[in-house]
DNA sequence: TTGAAAGCGCTAACAG
DNA sequence: CTGTTAGCGCTTTCAA
C-alpha cells in the first residue's frame, strides 16, 4: 500500500504538501502539483480512508438500515438499495448494508457509535418510528425512504400517494368506469403503522370522492386464497362494480382466478390495475396487468442524495421532502366497463376448461 | 464519542491496559478488568473502527461486488446481498455495497486500494472472470457466489446444478414422463459466459441421459413473445413432449399462453416447471408453477461466511466449496403425462373465451 | 509557497 | 500484571 510518504519521498516535498497538491486544500505552484501529481500516478496511490476519516472524522459511508421485512424482501426494496448506492457511489460515498435485528434502535447506537458512519439512510419508515427519533436526538444526519407521520424536520424522498391514486382513478375514470374498488393489506400490526398501506387507503379513498367516483375501501387482501374471498364478497355486495386496484400481488392471483371462475373477462367485464408493484411482476400476469410502478430506484437516489447534500452542508439548511407518483404502466388489464347488465348472464361454472 | 481515554481515565488506568482487558489480548488483573468493564459501560463506550483499522490493517468490512445486472436485479440478488449481510453482522462484521461501473477491475482497484475492506465477494461470476485474476494476484480475500469455470483455489458457494437437474428430471420422470424439454436462456453476449445458463443446459442434459428421459434442449427463450414461438416450434418438432422446464419467467408466460391457445392444460397436458426462480414468482401463475429455486440466501450467507473464514484464518487453509441444490417447490402445474393421442384432439382455437 | 510537527483513537511492542 | 512509547496514514495548524 503506497502512502503520502511514498509519494512525498518521490517527489521530493514534504508529505503536507503532497496532501495539500491532491485534494486543493492549499495552493500549491503549478510546477510542484505536477510532479506531485506524476508521482502520485506513478506509483498508484490511493489515500487511506481510515486514515482520513480518522482525522477529518469524515468517511463518506452511509448506512443503510432496512428491518428484516415482515414479508420478504420484494424488488422494490431491493431497487432502493441499488439506487441508493449507485447515487451514493456516483458522489464518492459508500453504502453499507446494514440488517436490522431486534432492536434497531440498539442496532443503530451501536452502529453510530463506530464512528463508520455518516449518516444513516431509514427504509421501511413506519408512521410512528423509534428510529428518528433516536437519530434526531443524537444529532446523526439521516435521510428515509418513506416518512414518518409528522416528517417536517426530516429530509425524506416517498411516494407521491396523492399524486398516485388521482392517475390511477383519472385512468379508470377516462375508461368510463363509475365505481372502483381497493384491496388493501390487511390491517395487521405491521401494516397498521406502515405508510404505503395508510396512505394508499386514504388517497384512494380522496382521489375518487374528488373524480366523483363511487368507491368501495373497505376489503384487503394479503393471499391468493383473501384474494379470492374478497373478490366474491365485493361482487356480492356490490355487483356493479367495473375496476378494482389491487395492492398485493399474491391476492391479484386470486382475483382473477375468481373473475374467471365467474366467467369474467378481463378487461371486458373487469378493469384491474395492480398498485405499488413492479411491471416485472405485473408482466406474470395473464392478461399482463396495468400497474402502478414505483419509483423505487429513483427514491433510494434521491435519498442518498439528499442525505449527502445534509452531510456537504456545513450549516444546516432545511431539510429536503421530496414526492415520486407511480408510473402508471397500462398493460391488456384495462378497458372500458361493460354495459349494464351485459356480464351477469355469464356465470357459467369453467372450473376445469 | 468516547475513547478509550475517557475509559482509561474513569477507571484510573493505562489507555493500554483498557484495550488489553476490552479485548482481551493479554491477561488482565481481574479487579482491574472489572473497574474497566464497568467505567466502559457507564460512558457507553464504544471502539472507533477507523482507529483500531488503521493500525490492525483489519476493518472487519467486505464489500459486495455486483455488476449492473444485464436485466435487472431479481430477488435472487437482493437475496445474496441479504443473506451475505446477514451472515457478516452475525460474525461483527459489515457489508459494504458496491455497485460496479464501466471497469470492474478499474472499481476493485479503487476500492481495495482504499484500505477500507478487509475482503471481496464476487456476485454474478462468469466462466471466464477477469475479477477473480486481479484478486488473487493482488492477494485480496475473497470468495464467489457462483464460480468460475475452473475455480479449483477459490472458495466458493453456488447452486449444485448436477443436483438440481437431477431432481427435476426425477420429479418429471416418477410422474411419468418419458420426454422433456428445458427452455434455456438465449446464448448472448452475457448469457454465453454466465454459469447458470451454461450448467443447467448441461445438467439437464446429463440428468435425462442418466435417467433415460428423451430430452430437447435446442430452444430458448428470455420473453414472452420468445417463449410463445419457442413453444410452437417445439410442439411442431416434438409432438410427443409432454415436459417442459423453463429458465426464464417471461418466457413461461408466453408458454402458458401459447398452450391455452393450443388448448392444453396445465398439468393435464403438459407439466411446465420453473428453473431457478422463486416461489414467490411462481404464485403468480396460475396454476401455480412447480420450481426450482435457488438457494439464494443461503449462498449469500455462505459466501459471506467463507470469506470471513478465510480472514480469520492466518494459515492459508484450502478453499472451502459448497453446492447447494435448489428446492424443488411443487406446485399445480405438475402431473402425469397425457395418455398418447389424448390431448391431439384439442386444437381447438380458444382466443377470446 | 512549502515544511515541520501535532494528533485523530487505537494496537502492540517493550519496559518495569 | 501494568504503564510508557511508538507508530498506523492522514489532515491541519503554525512557522519559515
Amino acid at each position: 500500500m503506497t502512502s503520502l510518504r511514498d509519494v512525498a519521498e518521490r517527489a521530493q516535498v514534504a508529505i503536507s504538501t503532497v496532501s495539500a497538491a491532491l485534494n486543493g486544500t492549499r495552493p500549491v505552484a503549478a510546477e510542484t502539483k505536477r510532479r506531485i501529481e506524476l508521482a502520485a500516478a506513478e506509483l498508484g496511490y490511493r489515500p487511506n480512508l481510515l486514515a482520513r476519516g480518522l482525522v477529518s472524522k469524515r468517511t463518506r459511508i452511509l448506512a443503510l438500515l432496512y428491518p428484516t421485512p415482515h414479508s420478504g424482501f420484494g424488488l422494490t426494496e431491493m431497487q432502493f438499495a441499488t439506487g441508493a448506492a449507485e447515487a451514493a457511489g456516483e458522489q464518492g460515498y459508500h453504502l453499507l448494508l446494514s440488517p436490522e435485528n431486534a432492536d434497531p434502535v440498539e442496532e443503530l447506537r451501536y452502529l453510530t457509535g463506530l464512528g463508520l458512519i455518516d449518516g444513516v439512510l431509514l427504509m421501511e419508515v413506519r408512521l410512528d418510528d423509534e428510529r428518528t427519533e433516536f437519530l434526531m436526538e443524537a444529532g446523526i444526519p439521516f435521510s428515509m425512504i418513506g416518512r414518518t407521520r409528522n416528517p417536517e424536520a426530516i429530509s425524506y424522498a416517498d411516494i407521491d400517494f396523492t399524486q398516485t391514486a388521482q392517475n390511477a382513478v383519472a385512468h379508470v375514470a377516462a375508461l368510463g368506469h363509475r365505481k372502483l374498488a381497493f384491496f388493501n393489506h390487511s390491517p395487521d400490526a405491521y401494516s397498521a403503522q406502515y405508510g404505503p398501506t395508510i396512505r394508499t387507503g386514504e388517497e384512494f379513498a380522496a382521489a375518487t370522492r374528488r373524480a366523483g367516483v363511487e368507491y368501495v375501501g373497505d376489503f384487503c387482501a394479503d393471499s391468493a386464497e383473501e384474494g379470492r374471498e374478497a373478490f366474491d364478497r365485493l361482487v356480492a355486495e356490490h355487483p356493479d362494480v367495473t375496476a378494482l386496484a389491487v395492492i398485493s400481488d399474491p391476492a391479484a392471483v386470486g382475483v382473477i382466478a375468481a373473475a374467471a371462475a365467474r366467467g369474467w373477462r378481463i378487461p371486458q367485464d373487469l378493469t384491474l390495475i395492480l398498485v405499488l408493484s413492479s411491471a416485472r411482476v405485473a408482466e406474470m400476469f395473464h392478461p399482463r396487468l396495468t400497474t402502478l410502478e414505483p419509483p423505487s430506484g429513483e427514491l433510494g437516489r434521491l435519498g442518498a442524495r439528499m442525505l449527502i447534500d445534509r452531510l456537504q452542508a456545513d450549516g444546516d439548511d432545511p431539510p429536503q421532502q421530496r414526492l415520486v407518483p407511480c408510473r402508471l404502466v397500462v398493460g391488456d388489464s384495462s378497458g372500458p366497463p361493460p354495459a349494464p347488465g351485459e356480464r351477469d348472464d355469464r356465470t357459467i361454472d369453467r372450473t376445469g376448461t
